[in-house]
DNA sequence: TTGTGTTTTATTGCCTCC
DNA sequence: GGAGGCAATAAAACACAA
């Protein structure tokens, strides 16, 4: 195991006095007033001593042993042995100091490091936080629309079996030269490539809104920032998705959508 | 001056690797 | 089994407000 008898954590303790240039290097680096009378008072106290003295207490390094052991820890952050040695040597310190030194140096960058983690990740979940409170504002806009225009829907479909019933009282023939009519004029807007450029809001009648929903990419539902699906051509049975309260829950606030019934099966 | 919080140096115990 | 790394911690040194 390595453990240091008293001999070895005495010997530790002995200050190594900076050189006198050392010093004069240290008052032109522009170091903070607080730092610099840090290093000041820790210059006294070397010159207090001598290179000879013993202190018993635990002495911090001094300004050039530090930044050259910041110079060989932004070098390589392990220390092999041969270096160690090397170090120690020219800062007159003891191995062990060097080796502790790196160790420290080591756990302080991993903080560091964990910190700055911290703040790339805390930074990123607040964008998506606000990302998805952008989308629900919008999911409840486009709820909103739907739900009136569901509403509209209804109404319209009362109306029309009340005017089936008073044409059925005029004339039959009149009335299936009527019916065909309508059918054709349905067939034809749904061929109507412009309805997929409509805007939803200016929809006045429940069919444009049908026409609107089948020809409609996705994308204008889901958004483009995560995923871009491919345009998808409701079938008539499909078109339950508006007579079935709710299928999909895909406007639920609290949800997240179910996509399984709005793509076919493979 | 003193109390308190922070930083730095060093120790201890455990673990892994060769 | 020894060397070295790491996490946890102690303790000295230091900063700073009251």
């Amino acid at each position: 195991m390595k453990r240091f008898n008293s001999s070895d954590s005495s010997a530790a303790f002995i200050s190594i006095s900076s050189s006198k240039e050392e010093r004069t290097q240290k008052t032109n680096q522009g170091y903070s007033r607080d730092f610099q009378a840090m290093l000041d008072s820790l210059e006294e106290e070397d010159y207090s001593e001598t290179a000879n003295h013993v202190s018993e207490k635990k002495r911090r390094l001094n300004l050039h042993q530090v930044k050259a052991l910041e110079k060989n820890f932004e070098v390589e952050n392990k220390l092999e042995p041969e270096r160690k040695l090397k170090l120690a040597g020219e800062l007159g310190l003891q191995p062990r100091q060097v080796a502790i030194w790196f160790q420290n140096r080591r756990a302080r960058w991993k903080t560091k490091q964990l910190e700055r983690d911290y703040g790339t990740l805390k930074a990123s979940y607040e964008a998506l936080k606000l990302d998805y409170s952008h989308l629900e504002q919008k999911n409840e806009v486009l709820a909103q629309k739907v739900k009136e225009l569901k509403a509209k829907l209804s109404e319209e479909k009362v109306d029309s079996s009340h005017s089936v019933k008073e044409e059925y009282r005029v004339s039959e023939s009149d009335n299936n030269a009527s019916v065909h009519s309508k059918i054709h004029d349905f067939s034809e807007n749904n061929n109507n490539s412009s309805a997929i450029t409509k805007d939803p809001s200016n929809i006045s009648s429940s069919h444009e809104l049908m026409n609107w929903f089948q020809l409609s990419d996705s994308r204008v539902i889901l958004g483009n920032r995560y995923q871009v699906y491919q345009p998808y051509l409701m079938k008539p049975e499909d078109q339950s998705l508006f007579s079935t309260e709710e299928s999909c829950n895909f406007f639920s606030v609290d949800q997240a959508p179910t996509l399984h019934c709005y793509f076919p099966e493979q």
